[in-house]
DNA sequence: AATCGACGCGGAAACGATTTCATGATATGC
DNA sequence: GCATATCATGAAATCGTTTCCGCGTCGATT
């Protein structure tokens, strides 16, 4: 692998004077820039980041720890991340830490010893104590979708309490008294912040809050499905469930559907979170949709600013808006009165009579 | 940052020494051993792995090049690839090219410049030309979905002939006889490789190869909702279409409904690739599948083993089987006479009267 | 004419680990 | 009992850059 001194050595100058042409310094003489170009070119010289970042003790990487890379949700929040970073001339590592916090602490020691120069983090506990590595070294870093408590750091979020309230509030306007939310762990702030705005819809609604009727789990779509059958086996099954996240509301379909009841008829479902291909092709949940890509963006944006020096100095909450989108698994165009529209579908597996069918349906 | 000179002082021993116990070498006495570990535990001390690198020349790290994260099939390959690398001790760079030949070449500069040990790629051009940045430096590759010429290295493919065969003749089963292909750039191997299936089912079956019907794009969605336009606007419009993946099957989607016509009635689709949570929530397309998580880890395997340097001696070429899953998309239920099963849904924003509605439908 | 600052450049040290080689102590073989 | 192998450890060199500091030259200022 040809080095500095190489492309020196062609040019016939210091290794310094490489060094200066490569990083754009001011003081070099335009001649021996271009005698220095040339050669650079010549060799196809391609610098080491690894000694360059042992030298200046910068790596110009940066860490992106989210729970699952498979999520369409995370998938575009990195998208928006990585497309911000690479402006800047960042790399990115994407770690998974699948929720798991012993995966999330080895992925912090990784982007310690990585020397990362920023950590942008989904923590999978809202306990600052699993980010105590990061805390400890001074490392500048960004949580995304989830506040944590004990360390003030930069943070953005979605608004998960005014995205859930929007939600309820929508089931409630629907005429629906019983509603129930699936939600993920207690210990994630996102979590919890949906409990809250489904229990100020309530409240806000003068209606009574049943302790019975708030379940939580994981932001998985095997918890979701638990929970759901739980839910729906237990008696006075409620009218409507809200899902906390995209991954709940896939296991939370499936436990309605499995329990042979109709969407939105006999269960009107919501959910945090849409689906990307999912919605354009089969545009059915009722959704409050995070921008992720744009908290991606903003996430970097906003850790760049910091290592900079140039971020705000006193950490920032960034807290983006949500939009809800109203579809059919709600039940609202049923109910409403507004345009019921009917489309005769093929569903796979299931035999169907009618309009009796099981599913994800309407009737005409 | 405490460094292995701090910890060696702690420990009282020279830094060789705590080198020795951080990488498990065997020469080292155990009580020594027990005291380094415990000056590491105090200190809570992390390598870096900056300077690891530059003396040992290996960075433990590996980049990943694919054309979108965004897209489910990429993602699930990248998660493939991740999780293997993970267990192997890597750690994995992942860069979108968009597809765009000028962004992969700055990639791979950077994944030089990084020094990863291995580069795993889609490449975006099957030119090995492209790949010269790697192939100078004897940086080890392999690449992902598709193939290149004019370097044999290792790949790891579905097979795209097989699966475009495949749903090419479960076409052809179906009565048609004007099937039309929607496929990637003529410059990637897989876009080729598909037309390739679909010309030899068509020449199996005795019937003529239309070059009419042939068109080439790009693999996103605008690019196939384009050609499927002028397709469907040319006269005598084919009865049915294969979308050569999962982006240009969800633009013939939109072409197809937005000219009032029907799927599967009017014109009936299959594609390559399938959608994670699309298909869950909604089993409407007939697909072919690779299996991407293992064709993530088949490359990442021979790729690691390329470079403990227990890979075979010649080039792999691992191509894996793809699944064929027949839903509604192709009209098959319909027309076979086996279940048809219709299910009453809603539509958002489009007026539907009856069963003459516009869109993914099936006359019950 | 002496002084000064800016400019252009290079020598040497430094970054934090690993690798190589050397050393003394202890165990083994004959 | 002596040569030899093995073990445990450390000193010094090294990886490829950047940083720090210094030096000569040149034009401008006083």
């Amino acid at each position: 692998m040809t080095t500095i001194i190489d492309v020196a050595r062609r040019a016939g100058v210091s290794p310094v004077t490489v060094s200066r042409v490569m990083n754009r310094a001011p003081n070099v003489n335009p001649e021996t820039r271009a005698k220095v170009e040339q050669a650079i070119a010549e060799l196809g010289y391609l610098p080491s980041t690894v000694a360059r970042s042992l030298r200046s003790k910068r790596t110009r990487s940066l860490a992106l720890l989210l729970p699952d890379i498979t999520n369409t949700f995370w998938t575009t929040v990195a998208r928006g991340v990585e497309d911000t970073a690479q402006t800047f001339g960042y790399a990115v590592f994407v770690c998974n830490t699948d929720e798991d916090c012993q995966k999330q602490q080895r992925y912090l020691e990784l982007a310690v010893s990585q020397r990362a120069d920023g950590v942008l983090i989904a923590p999978c506990h809202n306990d600052a104590a699993a980010l105590r590595v990061l805390r400890e070294r001074g490392v500048p870093t960004v949580t995304v979708d989830r506040r944590i408590e004990g360390w003030d750091v930069d943070a953005v979020l979605g608004d998960s309490t005014g995205g859930a309230r929007a939600l309820v509030q929508h089931l409630i306007a629907l005429g629906h008294r019983r509603i129930a939310v699936i939600s993920g762990p207690a210990t994630t702030s996102t979590a919890e912040d949906r409990v809250t705005g489904y229990r100020e819809a309530l409240v806000q609604a003068g209606m009574p809050v049943d302790d019975n009727l708030i379940r939580r789990g994981q932001f998985k779509a095997g918890a979701g499905e638990a929970l759901a059958r739980s839910l729906l086996a237990a008696g006075n099954c409620p009218s409507a469930i809200f899902a906390a996240n995209n991954a709940i509301a896939l296991g939370v379909i499936d436990a309605i559907l499995a329990g042979g009841r109709r969407i939105p008829q006999d269960v009107a479902l919501v959910a945090f979170d849409d689906f990307a291909d999912a919605s354009h092709l089969f545009p059915f949940l009722t959704v409050a949709v995070q921008p992720a890509y744009e908290m991606g963006c903003a996430a970097a944006r906003l850790l760049l600013e910091r290592l900079a020096g140039a971020g705000p100095v006193q950490p920032a909450h960034i807290v983006l808006p949500c939009r809800l989108i109203v579809r059919h698994s709600c039940g609202s165009r049923l109910r409403t009165g507004g345009e019921t529209l009917s489309l005769p579908l093929m569903v796979e597996g299931s035999k169907v009579e009618g309009s009796k069918v099981a599913g994800l349906n309407v009737d005409a």
